[in-house]
DNA sequence: TTGTATGCGTTATCAG
DNA sequence: CTGATAACGCATACAA
């Protein structure tokens, strides 16, 4: 960019210092005169200068930029994860790469060499549905890239991981529908593989069976690729509509599951019982309009965001170059907004 | 980053040739025999080599990323804008930095200067509702800097504006209220400054003048935050229910202003008139499922993003430096919805 | 306290 | 076709 024409070596000559003295006192040294540093100072300022990042990143090798690999931006839950990624990162003069996945193991790979071609200094990401192997991210972690991952985790790899308390959630969804009455509640769950997907599984089980209600396998179908096309909802929810004995209630697993079952039942292209209830995990804000009332469970994305952030940033800084971490947040503000 | 440890250096010792021959085969030039390339290529696959970045950007003076600065990611619009910004960029090799000002116009400064730090090819922008003096932001366009604006430009810098057609959105939306008997129409819109927010005001106006219903000013009430709050959106319309000929419909002028309309409607703090009606600009996938199905004014954000980038790109592949740019894409594919 | 010299990893220019 | 060398802008070890 041709904005940066103004380098520390225009500082040095103008003034008649060497560049290094130039570049003590803008980086507030202690070993120069207080003078000669204010003097450089006033300069810079006045000149408007900037130092050139890629430079200083080649020089300290590290970039002050971080990546995120997220499935989907125009998501409610991950954008508002980035938004408190943002709002820390900046505050720490770190700047913020994204890029989505969409869902495809392949797309996330591909992010994921770009980003780490020596030029970010942290990783925060949620694996796509589809991700099963996990070679380049254990590899580039054990070269020894801070990595922390958010909501969907890879448990292999040892890092931070910031998670909301999905067996928790999926609990209290279950019950909160069983408490309701009913008894024949079906699962719309992700891909089987992720690992929140497994979590809630395992607490929309637990509900069932404390309630002393079996579990059905053709009561729980999966959408390999997270809702992500609307098709996907469709079929799945198809199929529960067929079964001979069909659900009263359906507990959506997924954000963009929920939206989809939503417009399932509102499409009624299959005939959907008009009672039938649902219950769903979803971060949008409009939720709370909806009418009739629709239960939900809302994560703390904003707040997983930010958490994420400042431990990529303890790792980042710590001066020990690896470490075993095995902390795990465990952010437990799931609410259950409505009664259907 | 440790990751790269392996550099172009590594691989010309292990195969006793200068690091100019390797950097050659790496960049496919054809002066190089097929041999040699192929024996570079080879090995420098086998290690895993990954060309540094900032080394890269140092030497080329371009640092193939772009900043991003919207007002909230977390905005159904703005994630959208950014999916499509990002859809295109990673096509072309580009990443993506993405930073958001919260409305206000010195956090946008902030970031503006942080990113043109010799560091981004260019950048995409939509200003906050605060942003009035755009000095800095003309001063780095005038150095060179490709910009492109989206949906909320800044008229004196000539350079790509992406923005919807505001103005027959606005004129539709009023229009389809007057033609199911409204009358009394109030227009809740964001900060008078904005661009935007003027296309849309004279889009309202001009659908009242031609039906011949005066327009009134205390019937047209602004958020100078953009509803960043919802305590203004709140304020908003107290001050409407005040009125003592009370609106009989609400034109909400955002997205944000929309959500926070149906917030204050469904509230019900001060007496709002059952059937009052409300038409907005909203991008959020939810609104479909309203019910009642609430008259909706969507943006074609994911294109608007698209655009945008490939604009950039054109502007930053440009051979000639600097180029008087006067394109105005309109996108026109707006919609109504449902009716209220 | 200040200046000189060197290197970060890459590419480009110039010889050979 | 290949190699040596310089340069991008900055920071630091070492010298003065």
């Amino acid at each position: 960019m041709k904005l940066s024409a103004v380098t520390i070596k225009d500082i040095s000559r103008e003034l008649n210092l060497s560049t290094s003295t130039v570049s003590r006192a803008l980086r507030d040294s202690h070993e120069i005169s207080i003078e000669t540093k204010q003097l450089i100072l006033d300069y810079a300022r006045k000149i408007n200068y900037k130092p050139n990042r890629n430079a200083q990143s080649l020089k300290e090798k590290k970039s002050h930029s971080i990546g995120v690999i997220v499935s989907e931006i125009a998501n409610s839950f991950f954008s508002q994860v980035i938004n408190g990624i943002e709002s820390i990162a900046s505050k720490n003069g770190y700047t913020v790469n994204i890029s989505q996945s969409m869902e495809s193991a392949e797309r996330e790979l591909m992010n994921l060499e770009y980003l780490t071609s020596s030029f970010i200094d942290g990783l925060i990401i949620s694996v796509s549905t589809e991700t099963k192997n996990h070679l380049y991210l254990k590899e580039v972690h054990e070269k020894g890239l801070p990595i922390v991952f958010v909501d969907r985790v890879i448990d292999e790899i040892e890092t931070h991981k910031v998670i909301a308390d999905n067996f928790k959630g999926a609990y209290k969804a279950t019950k909160h529908l069983i408490n309701k009455g009913y008894s024949k509640i079906a699962l719309v769950s992700n891909h089987a593989g992720l690992s929140i997907a497994k979590e809630r599984l395992e607490g929309y089980k637990a509900a069932l069976s404390e309630a002393k209600i079996p579990v059905k396998d053709n009561m729980i179908v999966f959408c390999d690729h997270g809702g992500m096309l609307y098709s996907e909802v469709e079929s799945a929810m198809n199929s529960l509509m067929r079964l001979r004995t069909k659900p009263d209630a359906i507990f959506a697993g997924s954000d963009k599951i929920t939206t989809g079952c939503m417009r399932f039942m509102k499409n009624k292209k299959i005939r959907v019982p008009e009672d039938l209830a649902l219950i769903g995990f979803s971060n949008n804000d409009l939720t709370e309009l909806l009418n009739p009332p629709l239960s939900v469970i809302k994560q703390p994305a904003f707040e997983m965001g930010e958490a994420a952030m400042t431990l990529l940033l303890s790792m980042m800084e710590s001066k020990r170059p690896q470490q075993k971490f095995e902390t795990r947040i465990q952010s437990t503000e799931l609410l259950i907004r409505k009664s259907t």
